[in-house]
DNA sequence: CTATGTGAATCGATTCACAGCC
DNA sequence: GGCTGTGAATCGATTCACATAG
């Protein structure tokens, strides 16, 4: 519960308006809360209660106009403007990660890639060109940045991080596989790439050998 | 709830296991639940009602042995066997994927990489030859292949996931943004970076203008 | 004296049931 | 008739309090 919106609602408003917005390139107008809550895997009741935390948006008899719905939840995670972001590592991963139109698509836009290895300094990856991690704090300064991505390697996570809180970073998106330890007030949030393929291997095996006979009418989870 | 489990508790057997291999590296033969809840944002009741519903392998006084903590969880997740895992979509995503080490270290081994491009067909990415996407359903029997990676375009996530289902594998980790419908016992977990990015912001957002003047105590969530 | 395991109590999230609007 | 918004009831998860073991 953070500013008076369930921690669980505030998880799905993505979700909304990523479904949102497909339906919208579909060219529906309008969605009933009905519909949202079959295709993402919920109930009508809680897609409802979720949208509603927010305002009064909905008409009855007709359903969300899915312009307005957009606008709205697009508002609601402050991505109606672009938003910097810094992205540290640039293996592998972080290449891919750089170069992803996903980002840029939904409103955050990676506007340098930092690495510590001279090798890599100067390189292009993707539009952009590598920078010393030395530049860091003055880069995020200046560009006012608020949110980073990490994807270095697990030993080096943490120091990458103390170093971006000092640069004034709010946010963190983590890709290594290491849990950070971080001022209150600065938000983590861990991409466990390893981590999310165990968690479906379990889903799988518990699947396999479900105590209750009957078998799970939920398709398939979290989405 | 499945299989007697709390779906609560089944997403954080992950981290623990995480938790514990860190501190085995570090040289530490055990570990308290007061230690392993500190660094994962939890509370120490949690962590032992978590474990707890495994049997009972903590030592009152002592705390729990990381060997075997981290032998039990690894049982729990089906990842003390290497389990086969076929990756489909050969882009830079699916690269960086492929050569990423974290999954053969808890477990998991890419076995076979396709993509539809004939272009890419052939090519090495990694050690592994990508293959072409008719060649899934061979492959995957032949394997006996359950899990699959998913990073595609999402325009053609739906078809792909559908070809997977029906070559027999029964879970599938999503990375193209868009939302899967898929036969009620097959399991799909969706990493959604730019919906995780989304998150990030709100939180922090959220933290700017919180309603309630006293700061969360909680550092940083969900981790 | 330290730390686990667990019933009982609390807290938060989901679902139900229905009033109100198009 | 169809659909939203919401108090009340239910359900699940977390925390408390404490009995028990090293």
């Amino acid at each position: 519960m953070i500013a008076g919106i369930p921690k669980a609602t505030a998880q799905r408003i993505s979700l909304y308006l990523q479904q949102a917005e497909t339906l919208r390139e579909r060219g529906q107008a309008t969605v009933s809360s009905e519909e949202l809550a079959k295709v993402l895997g919920l109930t009508a009741t809680q897609v409802r209660k979720d949208l509603a935390y927010f305002g009064q948006f909905g008409r009855p008899g007709v359903g969300y106009q899915c312009d307005e719905l957009i606008q709205h939840l697009r508002r609601i995670l402050g991505t109606d403007q672009v938003r910097p972001v810094a992205l540290v590592g640039a293996g592998n991963l972080g290449r891919a990660l750089a170069s992803y139109p996903g980002f840029q698509r939904r409103g955050f836009k990676i506007v340098a890639v930092f690495d510590n290895d001279l090798q890599k300094v100067g390189k292009k990856v993707g539009e952009h060109i590598v920078q010393d991690i030395a530049k860091l704090p003055f880069v995020c300064r200046r560009d006012n940045i608020r949110l980073a991505i990490l994807s270095v390697p697990a030993q080096a996570a943490q120091n990458v991080a103390d170093q971006l809180v000092e640069a004034g970073v709010q946010g963190l998106l983590n890709f290594a596989p290491a849990t950070l330890s971080v001022p209150a007030g600065i938000a983590v949030a861990a991409v466990a790439l390893s981590l999310e393929l165990e968690q479906l291997g379990l889903a799988v095996k518990l699947r396999q050998q479900p105590q209750t006979p009957a078998a799970e009418p939920d398709a398939g989870a979290p989405q």
